[in-house]
DNA sequence: ATTGCCGGGAC
DNA sequence: GTCCCGGCAAT
């Protein structure tokens, strides 16, 4: 035990992991301690990854773990962010497990888990629906761990209660996933010298359990992260300014559906099969440039293949509600998810798919995504004191024939999920070929 | 301080 | 073309 050892910077103390049960499935839980042979008391380097070390997991109590509350695991056993993932496990009929279906993550069973092929079956029972369903998954679009949740139901979330509590004086955790580089890699170094700044002490972070629990949250599954659903201004409607906004400026959703933001009808054919929405990434500075334009901000769905608009979230809320979760038990306003604000400014033609990116639909854009952001966000900003002036609507067309808009500048830092992230140093072999270069990673790319 | 990734060099 | 990495910008 590391009693009163210094516990090292990165203890992972807290940590979220599944550990296999008796029944060979895996229970999620968390760690609660860990222990280090003898040899390896004196570990000051970042992470008591030892084969020798032992975790001990408490698992959730509501998901039942045959009766034990805690058991003791050796970091091969353990499936989760810095330990396996599940790409080298088989997993067992009855698996609990979570996907990202329709652009939302469900937790479904494992039906059938097909080795040779890592495909999935997984039962969905959706919820308030009778009949579960079948989707078939690939291993690795699988998760053991439930990725997050709407912000609302994230905050009534007993566990990160847990992860603080327990960690009690214990101010540092950690994330494995977000190791930083081991000085290991210049064995068959090709050229350059390593830079003397390359320091190993330079590895320390620190983090507190909740952005812990929130980076592990976010990594693990996030479509693409904000999307524009996720979007949300306070005073957005035009109508509801003076009610001061209750909605967070940023919110992290499940994921909406495949998000079809055509501010046109443009043809959408959905953006992707995976998980990924649209990253909204814009520039700053875009915002005094544009000021002045005169746009509008109505609401549309987001539903697949609905295309309805409104001019205050509260019709396409309620739209939202009576049309596309009627069916559904949705307890937490989840209408919210399902529709996002739109300038009609915007609507004329997309940017010309003449140069960049030239294979991604406009809609993917990154310029084009950073124009909508930016348009929207300063209209949202500029709405108290403009008429709103249907007339002008046109007045900003998403590529200003002004050659001087840098239409690439250097990529924004995305928000994605990123292999250094996703899979941590230790398994760098699984990096996309463009993160292991540094590069701009292609795998969670926008 | 850390991270993402561009730009450019070495092969 | 692939691979690597210094160094900058964003966070």
């Amino acid at each position: 035990m590391s009693t009163g050892k210094r516990l090292a910077k990165r203890s992972i103390i807290g940590t979220r992991v599944c550990a296999p049960g008796e029944d060979g499935k895996f229970y999620s839980g968390v760690i609660q301690a860990v222990k280090t042979p003898a040899n390896y008391v004196e570990n000051n380097n970042c992470i008591n990854l030892t084969p020798n070390t032992r975790y001990t997991v408490r698992f959730d109590s509501r998901q039942g773990s045959l009766g034990r509350t805690t058991a003791e695991f050796r970091e091969n056993d353990l499936i989760g962010p810095g330990f396996q993932s599940v790409l080298g496990v088989e997993l067992v009929a009855g698996q609990k497990c979570f996907v990202t279906h329709n652009g939302r993550e469900v937790c479904g069973e494992v039906c059938k888990h097909h080795a040779e092929t890592d495909e999935v079956i997984i039962s969905i029972q959706p919820f308030g629906i009778e009949a579960p369903f079948e989707v078939q998954k690939r291993l690795e679009e699988v998760r053991l761990l439930e990725s997050r949740k709407s912000a609302r139901l994230a905050d009534q979330d007993t566990d990160f209660a847990r992860l603080a509590d327990m960690a009690g004086d214990r101010k540092r955790t950690a994330s494995h996933t977000i190791d930083v580089p081991a000085p290991s890699y210049h064995n068959g170094s090709r050229k350059r010298r390593p830079s003397s700044s390359h320091d190993d002490n330079s590895k320390d972070s620190q983090m507190d359990e909740c952005s812990a629990a929130l980076v592990l949250m976010s990594l693990s599954c996030s479509p693409h992260s904000p999307n524009l659903g996720a979007f949300s201004y306070p005073g957005t409607s035009p109508d509801s300014s003076s009610s001061n906004s209750s909605s967070p400026s940023y919110r992290s959703t499940p994921s909406p559906p495949p998000i079809a933001f055509s501010p046109h009808s443009t043809p959408l054919s959905s953006s992707s099969n995976s998980d990924e929405g649209i990253v909204m990434d814009y520039y700053p500075d875009e915002l005094p440039r544009k000021k002045k334009s005169l746009t509008r901000i109505v609401f549309q769905c987001t539903w697949p293949s609905c295309l309805k608009i409104t001019n205050t979230c509260e019709t396409i809320e309620a739209h939202v509600r009576s049309e596309h979760l009627k069916d559904q038990v949705c307890q937490d306003a989840e209408e919210e998810f399902y529709y996002t604000e739109v300038e009609l400014g915007l609507t004329s033609p997309p940017p010309t798919l003449s140069h960049q990116d030239m294979a991604r639909p406009f809609h993917e854009d990154p310029d084009y995504q950073r124009l909508l952001v930016g348009t929207m966000r300063q209209t949202l900003l500029s709405q108290q004191q403009l008429p709103q002036s249907p007339h002008k609507l046109l007045k900003l067309s998403p590529r200003p024939h002004s050659p001087k808009v840098p239409l690439s500048p250097r990529r924004v830092r995305g928000e994605n999920k990123k292999c250094r992230k996703v899979y941590g140093m230790e398994h760098k072999e699984q990096w996309c070929t463009q993160c292991k270069w540094k590069k701009a990673c292609t795998r969670f790319a926008e």
